[in-house]
DNA sequence: TAGATTGTTAATCGATTAACAATC
DNA sequence: TAGATTGTTAATCGATTAACAATC
């Protein structure tokens, strides 16, 4: 039937996101058109693979040209939730909570931080950017008023899986997690994981790998 | 030859810091012995693969027990970069930046911020954490005398190919992306992707894919 | 001993790539 | 027209999983 989606591997999920920033930024330097082998150059794959990932989208390429920079942009986004923008709470106030709150990107590329929540009372109340920080006990009501969709856990490790549940029982969808923790949450429930801590230790997994190891006096 | 490595395999490598964040965490609920399966549970793979993928780590495991935790733990330190600790330093002193100088699991887990610079003159010599804002221009003599090895970007979009660029001339051989940007480096230098964004989008892609498109009227 | 778990080989699965007809 | 690029089918490649002998 018209519309329906089949599931998108999971390799393609996260290509996605990816093909959006580049098109963006040919988009800023004027690109009418883009190609496969182009985005493939940009992203580190074949422009097979890139042809194979647009089937997933909804957008049409033209022989000899490319696909059509704008069009392209439209469909990615629409793949990405509709174009229309998405609301967002963080949980926790801290140095990486603040952070968030403050960062401007967000807003433009269609993610609206709409509250900032915090477990502590000595930080609730504070302003942080356009917003004020809350209570734990009025994220589910806030969550409900403005339909939020997604939390973002900035919380430190210990307090992570409680706030998921809390925020899972506030009834948002998704959940960014920035914390360390390894969350269990029910199956109709997404998560990404964002550890910046992981992502060091897979660096540091590299720079053993590629030989060199460092002072590697035995 | 002995200690030789052959290259492991990405998605190997993407799991052994997650590896490693478990073995933790069950040794602090005082486990002395972890079975593939039960880290096989922990990340979502078979514990099949969890033999594979730590017959990349120098760790014997023991029938009708499993692998030793301390040992393990051992192991995935090393492969990560034998345990010792690895310089890092920050470029950009501006939320994030600041986030990350403030965090401390990264010091904990063996990743030591020991430098922050900014291009901004007026943030230079402001204090953030136990660390003092420098300029730009004493970068390379900084990474030289202790011995970084690892640059955090934590810059806008637009200056991230140019610090990149800086850090590598200082002599980083590694460099953990928090900026949006597509960096070109040279191939001996390593770059892993923490883009927030990007798995802010990943998210909503999944949010999408899983069916009741949110309000969707038409 | 019986049972549980590793380490490894072989089979499966799925993603990536190649190839090419169709198109402009 | 000749050349370039898509969309798609088929082939390849590599990762994951299954299976099982070896071990304690």
């Amino acid at each position: 039937m018209a519309g329906a989606r089949k599931a998108i591997p999971a390799p393609v999920v996260r290509r996605i996101p990816k093909y959006l920033t580049v098109v963006q930024e040919l988009r800023r330097q004027g690109e009418q058109w883009i190609s496969s082998a182009v985005l493939a150059e940009a992203l580190g794959v074949t422009s097979s693979t890139v042809r194979q990932d647009l089937s997933h989208v909804e957008v049409s390429g033209f022989s000899k040209r490319g696909y059509p920079a704008q069009r392209l942009e439209e469909a990615l986004l629409r793949r990405l939730g509709g174009g229309l923008p998405r609301r967002v709470v963080v949980v926790g106030a801290g140095n990486l909570g603040c952070a968030l709150v403050r960062h401007e990107p967000f807003r433009e590329h269609g993610f609206h931080i709409c509250g900032v929540f915090d477990a502590n009372a000595r930080v609730v109340g504070k302003r942080v950017g356009r917003l004020v920080v809350q209570p734990m006990s009025a994220l589910g009501g806030w969550v409900k008023r403005w339909g939020v969709e997604i939390g973002m856990l900035a919380v430190p490790l210990r307090a992570a899986q409680e706030v998921a549940d809390q925020l899972i029982a506030a009834g948002v969808r998704g959940l960014l997690n920035l914390s360390g923790a390894r969350l269990r949450v029910p199956e109709r429930v997404k998560v990404v994981d964002a550890r910046v801590l992981d992502s060091l230790r897979e660096l540091s997994c590299l720079l053993c790998a590629s030989g060199a190891a460092r002072g590697d006096r035995k």
